[in-house]
DNA sequence: GATGAATGAGTGTTCATTCAT
DNA sequence: CATGAATGAACACTCATTCAT
């Protein structure tokens, strides 16, 4: 994958933290007005910055949303594995998963929003890039799955299909929390939405192990 | 609802006509592009007409883009009444509202992603009236909701979150057609979809309706 | 002059009251919005005809400025003369005439101040055209000097820069009329004009006749 | 006065340069074609800069007529006191001032005519701005023939009209400057301009006061 | 490294004019 | 003669990008 974003400027750690400061105004701007309504001149004066100066960290206006779609994927790739780090029973480790996901969308409602929004505002190749991270987050939900099939828990079900729709559930609430907001909270709304996966995908064998875990 | 899309022209057929070529030119385009990215003249280039010409049918670029919008949400409207027409059975008449917007959908992913993808670019008063038309089609799913539960075939869920649930699944199809497309077909994703949800809902009668449904 | 504006219909007697329904709206229009900003769509519909029938009468929508124009300027060329008629005195001849003058334009302001704004819109032929027109009117005035001199009433001066200044006494009216309307009347400000003038124009023979013709 | 004009360059010095480019370019565009017929871009060729470069220092086209406008009014308000700086006559200041008044006229015709022809384009709050300029240099005028008056010079007449009536006279010589050029100049039409009023202002007291004045 | 003035290509929109009906 | 839908050239204005300082 070619998709580096240059900078003219070579002090790693100030391309990082210049590039943040333009992220955080371009992620906040594009979440408000779309990427194609904010200017480069509104990033600059959010993020305290010359309008020119931009171009030092980043080649083009396209290269600031790809690196603020990148930031929000990432956001993804890091905050699931954190929440299975001390988990090993499958299960939970799936349900962990379920719940990171949620809660990371839930942080941040807009950012996933942008990324539904905006991604086809990328050339193609970026384009590529962002659905590639978006294979990576979403097989961190598959190893989950077909750890716990393995384990005979959950049923021999399709496993990609069944990650696509956690995915769904996850961004459903990003892409629906102008009403879910007024009805339910995002914790109701995950627990319920696990539960109606859970009983469509354990095994009887799946079932006691739970009800086993819950008894201890 | 203030949000009529003015003509300076009043035959309305013609009105009609013209604007069917230019929505089709535009849903196309917009799809491809995106709103921003597409030139008014592009559009008219498409539909065969001269760029001048749109604005006799058309207020703003961001009329056609409501034009498209309402195009779409009314295709739900249409077309899920439509399934339920000669369908008495709660049971059946929820399945059949749910495979119909899934069919819609399918039948143009492309459109419904630009719902998700565009309805920000519009002002503030036609937003409005297209997330009224959203939550109208969302109605048409509650509704058949309340009856089964009404019947006591499905089980007291909170009806509103169990419909948009629906929406997510039939979206859901169009969000991710350009990977789902690959390993599964709408009628099995809508299918496996639909028991997921029924499993979920139906109670114990409800049950041994659905299977003396089948028997007969 | 070439300026004779074309029209495509033959009927002489339709052709004038078609243009007359036109430059009635039409003044009115560049009046209130000036050549520019008026439409021809807008005159039509004043004037209460279709946007293609004004070309039938007219090649373009200059050609309407021009008729616009000329039509004021007719106005001072019939009324000036009209005014003189019965008068044979030179003296009352000259105040006649300013007098008429200055009711011409008190008459519709609008219209002259129209002359001086829009005349440089029109094409430099027609420009000519009105000039010229705007001497003739002025001849007129010249005319009376003239003889008030050779009767030895009034004073070699320059005929015509005294002409200009009467023109520009009645024009006055109409270029500070949204002044002067609020501190006197056009009589008034006529009667005193004229004063002016005589003053400096009058031999002591001159006088003398004035004194006589009232004493009768 | 809220009809301050906006530019995004904050540097005063070169705000005041590239204004006075664009507006000595569009003075003479506008004077040549009208403000309408006249470009953005033609404006910014003349004056040697990019047409976007423009938008950096006024917010419209229309801010480039003000522009133009006040600065034509501002040479009459620049002019015509330092004419009278050192002239403690009352007469004397009075011709001081309706000399200057015409030369400043006599200098840019083309920006006085502009004045008439196009203080329509602009917006309601800048036209009422202009007037208001046009009010200010008009009390220069009334200012020395209350002073005349009150010395007893001048006879007790209406004096805004008779301070239009100079204002008349000075701009006569721009509205029919492509006249009179035929046949006077400038110094003469204002001093027998100048004697017509005087002639008929000034008390007896006056003209001994003028007579004794001219034999020191 | 940082600034912000300058550029100029690109776009939505208007409107005089034409012409099929 | 009359209509008004259709055309398309023209224009104000925006904004990503560059580069001299």
């Amino acid at each position: 994958m070619s998709s580096e974003v240059f900078s003219s400027v070579d002090d790693t750690e100030l391309v990082e933290r210049r590039r943040q400061q333009v992220v955080a105004a371009a992620t906040e701007l594009y979440g408000q007005n779309g990427f194609h309504k904010t200017t480069v001149k509104e990033i600059a004066q959010l993020a305290g910055v010359s309008a020119g100066l931009i171009y030092s960290y980043v080649k083009s206006k396209e290269d600031v949303l790809f690196l603020v779609l990148q930031s929000v994927l990432e956001s993804y790739a890091r905050e699931i594995p954190k929440a299975l780090e001390d988990v090993t029973d499958p299960v939970q480790r799936f349900c962990a998963a379920v719940r990171a996901y949620c809660k990371v969308v839930g942080a941040r409602p807009d950012a996933t929003l942008l990324a539904y929004r905006e991604t086809k505002s990328l050339g193609a190749e970026q384009q590529a890039a962002i659905k590639q991270m978006e294979l990576k987050t979403n097989q961190l939900l598959t190893r989950c799955i077909e750890d716990a099939i393995a384990a005979g828990y959950f049923r021999k079900i399709n496993v990609e299909l069944a990650a696509y729709r956690i995915v769904l559930l996850a961004h459903g609430w990003a892409l629906k929390a102008w009403r879910f907001r007024q009805f339910t909270s995002l914790a109701e709304y995950t627990e319920e939405g696990l539960d109606l996966f859970l009983n469509a995908m354990l095994t009887p064998k799946g079932w006691a192990h739970c009800r086993g875990e819950k008894e201890q």
